[in-house]
DNA sequence: GGACAGCTCCCCCGCGCGGGGGAACCCGCT
DNA sequence: AGCGGGTTCCCCCGCGCGGGGGAGCTGTCC
């Protein structure tokens, strides 16, 4: 399996690749100090998994990993970060990261980690992924806000597709009503959430995860 | 390693009993077929890992690991769900699970996810996590739509504030503008991304997860 | 030096939107 | 029977919004 390590510290570089150097099935086919060598880097040695540093000094971890990955790269990444709870591990894996290692990790569980991605599946924190889905449900939740809770059926049917971007004609075509009964169900939307306009109201509705 | 199953429909119990069954180091020790046994269930017979199936009638799969995580139960517990993306996931993780197993899985999967579990790692599908990051993610640099990518710094700023439901007006107030230039821009904006109105660009800005 | 992009501001014009009214019908509840 | 809420439609009116122009100013790039 080929590895490739991208990590600004050389002494770091070294003791990956002398970890990995001990196993059979495990090679490291290239190294690079800067996120910007990645993309060139991966094109020319073509590793199963890259293991990617967060912290750099000017192309950062995250944004060679959203690289790779607009570039449609085959390369499972493997982020290195230093704690499990760091915003970097939110933003890696929005860019498209597949796994994380933490800097502390031991031999043992870095090997495990690179076999882990390399298989296609993924290396998460559970409590890091566990906070995350705590605050997404927090602010996302089915409870949601109480003003939507009382719109009617009808009323909700209207916001929903105000969220779709319609304007009153087309949800009144969208419906099968008049323009008019639109305008008055749009209005009583307003009134029940407070809001001013339908763009509020549609602000609305996504935040509160009325709408996704 | 003993193992619980909890799922209303008993064919697939016994399916995943037979499969289970044929493991040597794997045990099942107890089967429910509805949530509000699990709590019991579990006091009894001491599993170290809980299949669960997330739609069943009465008390439903998450509900029910919540009760077990809150009764500070050492039990693991395994989602059975239908769809990797579904809403599901997320209210589940947040509950407490510690992975997801599809109902599709082959048996080979299925006796991985027991054991992954069982070693306290979690079982995670890529893609659902990465939905879960984007969304999440407010600030995040370039989005994952072309169009908004094309935006200039100054447009950005004005989408973000069109997003917060800000009028003209209120856009110009906070950037310490004309209006005429808030207007400008939002023509710009619109224009770009080739939708007809600023309730459209919102809809955009929120599903293509240019902000949150 | 010219070309170009981005930011800033200005004009006019048409129209969809939202506020404030009202009214009819159906339904369930009392 | 009376009442209230929900759904459907109608009127007028003011205004913010969006489209169509244009213009001056800063930078950067070649």
């Amino acid at each position: 399996m080929r590895v490739a390590l991208v990590d600004d510290e050389p002494l770091i570089r070294s003791g990956l690749a002398a970890v990995i150097g001990t196993e059979p099935d495990l090679e490291v086919v290239g190294q690079a100090g800067d996120g910007s060598e990645v993309l060139d880097l991966v094109g020319r040695t073509a590793p199963h998994v890259v293991l990617m540093d967060v912290r750099m000094p000017g192309v950062d971890g995250i944004a060679a990993t959203r690289a790779l990955v607009r570039a449609g790269s085959a390369a499972r990444v493997l982020v290195l970060t230093t704690f499990a709870n760091d915003d970097h591990v939110v933003d890696a894996l929005a860019a498209g990261a597949d796994g994380f290692l933490l800097k502390r990790a031991s031999p043992e569980e870095v090997l495990h980690g690179i076999r882990t991605v390399a298989r296609g599946e993924s290396l998460l924190f559970p409590d890091a992924v566990r906070e995350l889905a705590r605050r997404h449900v927090r602010s996302a939740g089915p409870a949601g806000v109480p003003e939507l809770a009382r719109l009617t059926a009808r009323e909700g049917e209207v916001l929903r597709l105000m969220a779709d971007g319609l304007s009153n004609a087309e949800i009144a075509a969208a419906l099968v009503l008049g323009v008019e009964t639109v305008r008055s169900h749009v209005a009583s939307v307003l009134a029940k959430t407070g809001v001013r306009d339908r763009t509020q109201a549609v602000v609305l509705a996504y935040r509160s995860g009325f709408v996704r």
